[in-house]
DNA sequence: CATAAATATATGCTTGTACATATATATGTT
DNA sequence: AACATATATATGTACAAGCATATATTTATG
C-alpha cells in the first residue's frame, strides 16, 4: 500500500474531504447520495473529493446497482488507520462533524438502510 | 488548548512543516540553525513555516541568547499526540524525513550540543 | 425487444483564492 | 558590529468551487 505522509495529509487538510472520511469511519459503507445529504453540499463537489480519495487509495468504490457505495481501504497501514482513529476522536464532539451525524440519521429513503426489518 | 482538526491537517500537509515536527518529536527540541542546516533550506523560509506552527498552537518558542528554540507544544491534546506519534512512525523509514535525521546527527558546531561531556 | 426517459454519479473547463517561495530588509541579542 | 532570527512585499502556483455536461445503470414505453 503506497501511502505516504504527504498525500494523507494533502487529503485530510480539506474539511469537505475529512467530513466525509469522518462519516465513513463511523458509518462503514456510504453512497454518494448519502454523502452529499448528509454535508448538504453539491453532488459534483462531493464527488470530486471522493475521486481525490479514491486516487490517493484512501477510499474503495464499488456500485451497487444505482448506487455508488464507498468505504475507507481496509488495506491502509496501521499507522494510517490510527491517524483516522485519533481524528475521529479529536473530532466527533465537534462541528461540523457532529451535526453531519445527525443528518445522516435523519434522512428518510436511504438507499441500503432497510425500510422495514 | 484550542487546536482543530483542521488547522492541525493544514499545518502537516506542508512537507518543510512536517519534516520540522517530525525532527522536533525525534530530538525534543531545536534551534533554527539546526532546522536550517538538517533540511537544506533557506532560513527565511524555515522561520516563516516556524511562525505559522507557533501561532496554530503546535510549538513553543523559547530564546536562549542567540538561538531561538522551538519544541512541540507538551499541552496538545491527548489525540494530536498521537497523530503526530503515528506520523512518525509512518515516516521515520521513508525520504525526506530519514535525511534530515542523518544530517542533523552530523551537523558540526550545534549550539546545545555539549562539544566534550 | 429496442428505444427512450429517469436516476445516480463522474468529469471538463474556467475562475478565484489561499498559500508557498524568494529576495530584501528589519529586529533583537551579545 | 556580528550573528541569529523574523518579517515585508511581490510573485507564482496548486487547488477548491461552480457550472455545464457526460457516462452508466435501471426502469418505462411503444
Amino acid at each position: 500500500m503506497q501511502i505516504d505522509t504527504d498525500t494523507l495529509f494533502r487529503m485530510c487538510a480539506d474539511q469537505t474531504r475529512l467530513r466525509v472520511l469522518m462519516l465513513l469511519q463511523q458509518e462503514g459503507e456510504l453512497c454518494v447520495c448519502e454523502l452529499t445529504h448528509a454535508l448538504a453540499l453539491s453532488q459534483p463537489k462531493i464527488s470530486r473529493h471522493l475521486a481525490h480519495l479514491r486516487e490517493s487509495r484512501l477510499l474503495l468504490a464499488e456500485r451497487h446497482g444505482h448506487w455508488m457505495y464507498y468505504r475507507i481501504n481496509p488495506d491502509l497501514p496501521a499507522w494510517v488507520t490510527a491517524i483516522l482513529d485519533n481524528t475521529l476522536t479529536g473530532s466527533a464532539q465537534t462541528e461540523p462533524f457532529c451535526n453531519d451525524q445527525r443528518i445522516l440519521k435523519d434522512m428518510p429513503d436511504r438507499p441500503g438502510v432497510a425500510c422495514c426489518a
